[in-house]
Parts: C-alpha cells; sequence; structure tokens
DNA sequence: CGGCGTACG
DNA sequence: CGTA
DNA sequence: GCCG
C-alpha cells in the first residue's frame, strides 16, 4: 500500500554543491546507474582467491582514482577513542551557528511573501532559500495560503499536490528555487514565467508573478509568527536539566491558542502518564553490587575501575567481532559487575568474590592490578584486523559476520568499501543533492549471503549507509537530543494533540553525548495511537526533516496464536536532520528512533528502551527466574496464564518485578 | 555440559 | 545476519 | 568465558 513516500532520500554535503543544483531541472536520479556495474561482477565471485581479489580491488582503485576524483575525504579512521569523563574533543559538539547576519541592505522583493515547499530539496536548499527569504522578501510564510509566490524544486502536479491544494497554487506564482535567487541577483522580482515550477501552472503564474507591477501583499500580518522564520525554537535554551537528571517531556496542553472553539476540552493528560514529580530516589543501600543481575545494581556512568573496564571492554568488543558471542557476553558481565563496583580496586581479593569474574578474567584483572593495563587488549587494540573490523561494523547494516567477509576480501578502509559497493565519484557529486530510491522489496539480508550468488553487492542500502556513516559517526550533545524531541514533539502536537513522550536510550541514562536519538511516546487515549508513527514520520519525511526510514512498523495486536501480544509497538528508526529553522541546525544527519505504545505499555516500554542493554537482559532475566515472568517492552506476562500486566507508571513496573527503585542514571550496566 | 534476552525483518 |  |  502507497509506500510512495517511504520513499529513501538520500541527502548530502549540501554546503559548497548547492549553488550547482539551482538551475538544473529537477530530476530523480537512481543511485543505482551503474556503469560499473560490469566491474562489480568480477567481484562478486566469493570463491576467487584473495590476491586475485586484492588486485581486482587496486584495479578499482586505480579506476576510481583516473576519474580524477579524491573520494573526499574520510574522517580518519578513528584511532578507537574516548577519554575519561570529559573526552569529547570531537568537533561536534560545537555550539550552534549564530543565526543569520542581520543585513540592512534593500530587499530585493520588500512586498512579497514566499512560501517554500521543502520536499525534494535538500537540507543545504531548504535553508539557503530560507535565508534568502528572509534577507530579501517579507518573508516565508507557514500556509500556501499566505504567499504570494511559492517555491518548489518538485515539477509534478501530483507531487506538488500533496504539499500544497491544487486550486491555491492556481492563484500563487509557482515558480522554482532558481527564481528567488536570481531575483535576489538582480535586485528585483524577475518573470516568473521563465521559472515556472509546474507546466500546467505556467498561465496562473505569469498572472500573478510578482515582477514589473507590485501587486498587493496577500500574506496577512496576523501570522506573523510564521512571517519570519521561526526564533521561537531559541526561546527555550533548555533549562531542562542537570546533566545526569533524565528528563522526560510532558504534553503540551497549550498547542493551537487560536483553535479553542470546540468544546474539545484539552483534557489534561493523566498524571501517571507523567514523570512523577518529585523523581524519586534510589535508595542505593537497597542495592547490592554483588547481585547477579545487573538490574539489582546500581551502575553509575562512570565507574571508579573505569580504566580496567576499558581495558576488558576491548577484548569484549574483539570477541564479538570475531564471532565468538558467548565469550563476548561472558566480558560484557564482568564489565558489568564491575562498573557496579563501588570502590576502586586495588587487590585481586576484591574482586574474586564477585559473580561472573572467572579463571581467565581474574588473570587479566591481576595483570592490570599491575601493570596498569592488559596486554591482550593492547594488541587487539593495536591490530589492523580489530581495527578494521570495527570500523566496517560501524557502518549501519555490516555486522561482524559481513565485517569479517569483507576484510577476507582484502578490504581496509571505507574507500574500499565504497568501490566494492559500487559509489561512485558522482555519486559522491550527487549525494549534495535529493537523491530519490525506491524503497525496493529487498530480499533481506540473510536471504541473499547465503553462499555464492549475487551477494547483493551493489547494494544500494549499503551504499546509503556508507554515505551516512560519516554523520552517523558523530556524536549527538544533549543539548541537541533535548531540541530534537522538541521539533518532533512540535510536528506530533500538530497532528494529535495530547501525546506524551519521554526521551530514552543513553540520553535518560545521563550520557553527555549520545549516538542516537530514541523517543517513546504515546497517548491518553489509546485508539489515538494507532498509525501514528506512520503519520509522523510521514510529515517528518515531507517536512524534510526525515531523510530515510530504515525500518517502519505497525503493530500486530494479539493476531496469530504463535506468540501473543509481541509487538504492540509500532516503531520507526529513521535518520533525521534538524530543520534549518531550528538553531541547532548544523546539517549533520542523525539517527532517531520512534517507538509509539498504547498507554498500557508505555512504561514498560520507556523501560525497555531506556536500558542499558545489560540491565534490560538481566530484567528479563530476573522476571522470568524469580517470577515466571515475561517482560519486553510491550508488557509483562505470567508464563504459566499468560495474564498479562500493565504498570501504570515506571515505578510500578519495579514494584511489580519485586524489585527496587533504580533511576535511570543507574542503570549503565554497559561500557 | 547446556544455557546464555528476545523479537523482528 | 543485523538491529533494537 | 562463566554459571549451575
Amino acid at each position: 500500500m502507497a509506500e510512495s513516500w517511504t520513499s529513501l532520500l538520500v541527502v548530502r554535503k549540501p554546503a559548497h554543491l548547492k549553488r550547482m543544483l539551482s538551475g538544473r531541472p529537477a530530476k530523480a536520479l537512481a543511485v543505482n546507474t551503474g556503469p560499473r556495474r560490469q566491474l562489480h561482477l568480477a567481484l562478486h565471485h566469493d570463491d576467487l582467491r584473495l590476491t586475485q581479489q586484492q588486485q581486482q580491488q587496486r584495479v578499482l582503485l586505480q579506476h576510481y582514482r583516473s576519474l580524477g576524483h579524491m573520494p573526499f575525504k574520510r574522517p580518519a579512521p578513528v584511532p578507537h577513542q574516548g577519554t575519561e569523563s570529559g573526552g569529547e574533543s570531537e568537533s561536534s559538539s560545537r555550539p550552534p551557528p549564530a543565526k543569520q547576519q542581520k543585513t540592512s541592505m534593500q530587499k530585493a522583493l520588500p512586498d512579497t511573501t514566499v512560501y517554500i515547499v521543502q520536499a525534494k530539496l535538500d537540507v543545504g536548499g531548504i535553508s539557503e532559500l530560507f535565508e534568502l527569504a528572509e534577507h530579501h522578501t517579507k518573508g516565508a510564510c507557514r500556509n500556501a495560503m499566505d504567499a504570494d509566490v511559492i517555491i518548489t524544486a518538485i515539477a509534478m502536479r501530483r507531487r506538488l499536490e500533496r504539499h500544497v491544494p491544487w486550486d491555491i497554487a492556481e492563484t500563487k506564482a509557482v515558480v522554482t528555487p532558481a527564481w528567488l535567487r536570481d531575483s535576489v541577483d538582480h535586485g528585483r522580482a524577475l518573470p516568473c514565467g521563465d521559472y515556472v515550477a509546474i507546466q500546467d501552472l505556467l498561465e496562473t503564474t505569469v498572472e500573478h508573478c510578482p515582477d514589473c507591477n507590485c501587486k498587493p501583499c496577500a500574506c496577512s500580518d496576523g501570522d506573523s509568527e510564521a512571517a519570519t522564520p521561526r526564533f521561537e525554537a531559541k526561546q527555550l535554551p533548555s533549562p531542562l536539566s542537570s546533566p545526569s537528571t533524565p528528563v522526560k517531556q510532558r504534553a503540551m496542553s497549550t498547542s493551537t491558542k487560536k483553535e479553542e472553539k470546540k468544546p474539545v476540552v484539552p483534557q489534561p493528560v493523566p498524571e501517571h502518564l507523567l514523570p512523577p514529580d518529585p523523581p524519586i530516589p534510589t535508595n542505593l543501600a537497597k542495592l547490592d553490587y554483588m547481585s547477579r543481575y545487573a538490574c539489582q545494581r546500581a551502575s553509575p556512568l562512570v565507574c571508579p575501575n573505569q580504566a580496567l573496564v576499558r581495558e576488558l571492554d576491548i577484548i569484549r568488543r574483539s570477541r564479538d567481532l570475531e564471532g565468538e558471542a558467548r565469550s563476548a557476553l561472558s566480558y560484557e558481565r564482568a564489565v558489568s559487575i564491575i562498573k557496579a563496583y563501588p570502590h576502586e580496586i586495588r587487590s585481586l581479593k576484591q574482586v574474586e568474590k564477585l559473580p561472573f569474574i572467572g579463571v581467565k578474567i581474574t588473570g587479566l584483572i591481576e595483570e592490570f592490578l599491575d601493570t596498569g593495563k592488559i596486554t591482550e587488549a593492547q594488541t587487539i587494540n593495536a591490530s589492523e584486523r580489530f581495527q578494521t573490523l570495527s570500523l566496517f561494523s560501524s557502518i549501519y547494516g555490516i555486522g561482524p559476520s559481513t565485517a569479517i567477509r569483507l576484510y577476507n576480501l582484502g578490504l581496509r578502509s571505507l574507500n574500499d568499501l565504497e568501490v566494492y559497493y559500487g559509489v561512485e565519484p558522482e555519486d559522491v557529486a550527487l549525494q549534495s543533492q535529493i537523491v530519490e530510491v525506491e524503497e525496493k522489496p529487498r530480499k533481506p539480508a540473510w536471504q541473499r549471503g547465503q553462499h555464492k550468488g549475487d551477494e547483493g553487492l551493489g547494494d544500494s542500502w549499503t551504499r546509503v549507509a556508507l554515505g551516512l556513516r560519516e554523520d552517523l559517526a558523530k556524536k549527538i550533545p544533549r543539548a541537541e537530543v533535548e531540541e530534537m524531541g522538541r521539533v518532533v514533539m512540535r510536528e506530533l502536537e500538530e497532528l494529535e494533540p495530547g501525546c506524551v513522550s519521554t526521551i530514552v536510550g543513553g540520553y535518560r541514562r545521563g550520557k553527555m553525548e549520545s549516538n542516537d536519538v530514541d523517543i517513546v511516546f504515546t497517548h491518553p487515549d489509546p485508539s489515538k495511537v494507532k498509525g501514528l508513527c506512520k503519520r509522523l514520520v510521514r510529515k517528518l519525511h515531507e517536512r524534510g526533516m526525515v531523510t530515510h526510514v530504515m525500518h517502519l512498523s505497525g503493530f500486530h495486536a494479539h493476531n496469530a496464536l504463535r506468540t501473543h501480544h509481541w509487538d504492540s509497538l509500532e516503531k520507526a528508526l529513521t535518520v533525521f536532520i534538524m530543520p534549518p529553522s531550528s538553531p541547532f541546525h548544523t546539517g549533520v544527519r542523525r539517527r532517531l528512533d520512534l517507538i509509539f505504545a498504547v498507554p498500557d505499555v508505555y512504561w514498560t516500554a520507556v523501560i525497555g528502551w531506556t536500558g542499558s542493554i545489560m540491565f534490560q537482559r538481566d530484567i528479563r532475566q530476573w522476571a522470568k527466574d524469580k517470577h515466571g515472568m515475561k517482560f519486553d517492552s510491550s508488557g509483562i506476562t505470567r508464563r504459566y496464564d499468560s495474564k498479562e500486566f500493565f504498570p501504570k507508571t515506571e515505578k510500578e513496573a519495579f514494584d511489580l518485578l519485586g524489585l527496587e527503585w533504580v533511576e535511570p542514571k543507574w542503570r549503565n550496566a554497559d561500557l
């Protein structure tokens, strides 16, 4: 069913290239137009000898270079990083860009109000147009109806109709972005006929063009808020919380102040769906750092033995990458138990009694106590193999198995991967603009790869992921996480007033920087929730804030007798980009996960998505071992009679399982 | 020696 | 297999 | 790799 809007948008590096696409006719370009196809074929066979592979690689690389494009700079293969708690130093945490400089120059179009259709524009283009609009016109308005001129990169009527009602479009000049640029350059409105965006609208566009004679502006002043591309966002510099305090968002019951006509009383959100006020403190004395369950321990973000834990985690990651999942699990547990140990470890005796510390790991700790390091970890970390596998599996969609396969093929760098997956120089250039890719009914990865066959080498999905990596590798500062929450909430509020949300994930556990943003939503009225996820994603997508949808699922309720209610959640895994109107706009794309839960399972969803992974795992384990209950993010079920429990608050869920209350900031059971 | 969290695409 |  |  109409997945048309689900199409993926590939947006890249708008910065310096955006000018280039100005006059060009809007045109969708397939990612997979590969004159390079043949070249891939040579690589499709797994069974080629390795040396042969490497030769192929070399040939490709040479070819690549001969094209004269040095495929954009890559962040140096992260030597691994993260020092102490204050180990940012990333360029990512730069302050929000100062708002555009107010020029006092004469406006080229002082009486013209424009409406900018963001669809099909890349971020750079959007922000450029908004800036032009702000500086050189009367302003950009929020509703097409209020504008004199509509600016769009869309060329097809059907497509435009999704964003602007046709009958309104017929009363405006509808032009391409080039019109605004050129008009600004010329210091006056140019004839719109030359820039008409959609042929069907040529006549009306000419008729309503603000060139030559000055028509009265149609944009009502009543819409002052929208007239200048919003400054509201910066109003609230997020007094939100101290770094380690978890933050939940309240539904802003004050939605649209102008519309209060209906007897639809803005019914207050039920207390229990909001975070407890005052927050519930953790009784550390009741927790037990010796417990086998992470959910019974207090695990701080940074522990007294952080250096040791980091060494062990290197080994853990290595085991994971090498496919030794079980071994990795043991290291994970060891890390976890040490993370909760409240003192600096000075002697082996302190450690020997801890669970999950066996022979092997005791030995490693002993070495660490003696020498301050663990040789095995150092060796691993210094190895090309480890560094490369880490790098490869940092790409979304590439896990340990694929990483090893690629490594065995002789690939070593992202550049190699790009060649292998057929990212071409022209693609790189293309990435500055919008590229549409059909959402293909692609077979899942586990069905390809089964030895021989096509391996899905030219897999456009992986290419997209490669292109995104540079951005997604960057950490997200807390303040930006909060802004993302606000921005998304604002859109949701327009869609369905009265929603409640909690930003979960590492952010909620107090991390200063996050790798992604997870938000759990609900609405007091359960019937309002169904389909909301898709609707929100669609809206964000139309607004240009969601550029990719990597996964989208609705809930199947308790249908098949198979497994009961599994997934009474809707979730969307997306790529988000801050709108240009936000003071936090940087153009860096971020992973954003949206989870919609009916109110009954809201708090279990929040618990589940708050993590950490080990904490979550052990909650499940605890629920099973001690209570014969099954816990997951969509509910708590008693195993013998399948009775479901729906805790009304987060604390109630802990009570139900006989667990001491543990604040999110004490749930950092993983490194 | 079996089990290690669990579900989904 | 990869992701949450 | 560790536990029961």
